[in-house]
DNA sequence: CATGAATGAGCCTTCATTCAT
DNA sequence: CATGAATGAAGGCTCATTCAT
């Protein structure tokens, strides 16, 4: 994969275009969303002609949908849903270091910070691409997740108290992705929450998480 | 709201024009988001002449802004922070009662189902009106919300621990707004979210975020 | 009709505009066809914004089937179908009258002219708009012609034997409405065509065609 | 046309490269005319680079005259004035051949056919080719009719009367090639005229315009 | 000898906005 | 007080053509 670097010869120049049209297109339509972002701005920043796009592309739909084809395999390949650690692991191993990645993701730089940028607007304001991505990218995340949170309960994949602790668990998540322009106005005085370290906040989110799972039916807690 | 009734006579048709444009520019921006709602769209929608938005308004922002407001002013009439709760009742029934409020605005009809969308769309896409929203409208529910965190967690309002709390019990609720869309591709034999009753999502969160808070600190959970 | 030029007052200075557009489109059309024309040019012809010719007719194909439909009303108000012909007068007579009302048409300057243009482009390469012209105009012209070439023959107007003779008389007035860069590049010595006179070419394809017509079943032209 | 073979081995792919672009290059000019046709649908029809229409005839609009040659050249191959009449043959049926060889290229189809629309477009939206084709196609075929005319109507070929009547017999020919889309609109239950049997329209034509010519003199006439 | 990649001009259309009435 | 008409700036896309290989 990175060996790509080692012989940059026989990569045969027109894959160079394209690669930087995609890296180009990623950083507008991360930053202005599809419909507000314009192909001739894309070409400016991938320094080449307004054409280029059509002719690689075809249009600038497709372009968006192999911009998040190529972002979700820059960001999975970066950081893979498990990190390092073993299928085998423990289940609360296996939520930590599922939480870890996903904040790594969210507060990357490069192509894998737009994908989940790109990711947020489709929630929020859905193209036709959003089909696709939820049945190769967010459904196997979310079956992963739902067998980690099945395990700790000792419930089915299929409970309905295991779905709904994922989504409180994925909500947790989701939100510094979504709601950084709120966070950021909320603690203007403090550092950016991501420089709070990844690994502190994952930490959290675990161990808030793995509190509640474990006395979510104390009889006190009614 | 109907103090407006006051100066009686003399304006009920200008009233009535700028409210249709209000309302009309509440269901366009809600549904298509700023850039890509047209003042032709909302204006066919309103039976108004094209005009009547830079008559009314001055510009198409200007406008956008007075949506955010009215919108704002309906969801809070219509749903306050605490529903009928008092002040005075203990954390645990205020949170609930705080998250079923947040739910209800959520998965409301009308200009307050508006709001929340716009509120989702800010967050993705800033526009120059966040920065009034986060000063008028979150930060004194975030405040409130720390409030109740930090009576439960026995430690004071500007605690770090408190924060991360409280932004884990926001995630939860937000989630549901943001990624509808997902969500119902991934369980799309289910019946929507929202439907499951506000009451019982509103039941589930509180009870799993008391049981984290309580247990945060449980030596196992470590 | 023209009485229009008597108040100019009145008129709401929209049409001016549109009736602009509408002879600048003609023009354009009429020289360069449909697909060739382009937008920028009829309207900088017209003395209008670009986007004047989207706010008046939607589109340019609009446009077009507007100026058809502005072209053959003018047309057809300049030389009705037998001019000043009684229809109660004797076939022959009509005949004549029918061949120069449309060699004037055709030879004619102005939105008269153009319409001849368009039809002939219309045939060569047709557009959506052909449909309605045949319906609207030439079928019309064609039943009319088809009665005066039976009531010559004494046959009925749906006899084949006066199809094709509608057909060969129609065919010699087209053609110098369709074969002019021709005949120009043939005779360029000569004063073109039609100068000659329409009155007397008309006067030619009369007695040609009435002679054929009288002759056409002698036994010696077998 | 096998002259070309003279050079046996060295180019056979060449040429083959080149006429399948002047085939393909046939059918789409014929098909929608100079300036709707691409290079790219040309090239992709005949199964070549998009480059190579410039690569082998330098730009489009060489191709496009180098297709009338060639069209021009298959089509009088294929169908000669005459057909197999001698010049000798009385001018009756040397018209009558003349005629109906007329119709045949006309109702073909393959090179042949397209020669004939191609002309038809040329004569209404004429490019800088048209007085070649005048020159080289048109005036020799328009002596050669003017030729029998005269023989027929025992006038000088330049006479007036002479020129008259043959724009009126080529004029009935053009007809069913230059308004065929007309025809088929106006009779839409009849099959199409060309499957008349092109021989009786060529009769009809030829009796036509032998009465016409005979009589038109004729004192009744008048 | 021939190609795929890249170019820049130009097209139709749409938009928020302003102007004259 | 409010309107319909008109504006000019872009936007996405397509085209014939050229260039480096």
């Amino acid at each position: 994969m990175n060996l790509n670097t080692v012989s940059p010869a026989p990569e045969p120049a027109q894959v160079a275009t394209r690669t930087q049209i995609l890296e180009a297109a990623g950083e507008v339509f991360a930053s202005v969303g599809f419909r507000d972002a314009t192909v001739r701005e894309i070409c400016a920043r991938a320094g080449v002609n307004i054409a280029a796009v059509n002719y690689h592309f075809g249009d600038k739909e497709t372009l968006y949908l192999e911009v998040l084809r190529y972002s979700a395999a820059q960001a999975h390949a970066q950081y893979p849903p498990l990190l390092n650690v073993s299928p085998a692991a423990p289940a609360e191993e296996r939520l930590r270091a599922f939480l870890h990645s996903w904040l790594l993701r969210t507060f990357s730089r490069g192509a894998t910070a737009w994908h989940g940028q790109l990711i947020s607007r489709e929630m929020v304001d859905p193209t036709g691409a959003l089909d696709e991505i939820v049945r190769d990218k967010i459904l196997p995340m979310s079956q992963q997740l739902r067998g980690i949170v099945g395990e700790i309960l000792g419930r089915p994949p299929g409970d309905e108290q295991v779905r709904l602790c994922t989504l409180s668990i994925v909500g947790q998540c989701v939100f510094y992705h979504h709601c950084r322009p709120v966070l950021t106005r909320l603690f203007p005085q403090q550092p950016p929450l991501d420089t709070l370290g990844t690994e502190r906040l994952a930490d959290h989110i675990t161990r808030f998480s793995l509190a509640a799972m474990r006395h979510l039916t104390d009889p006190a807690t009614t």
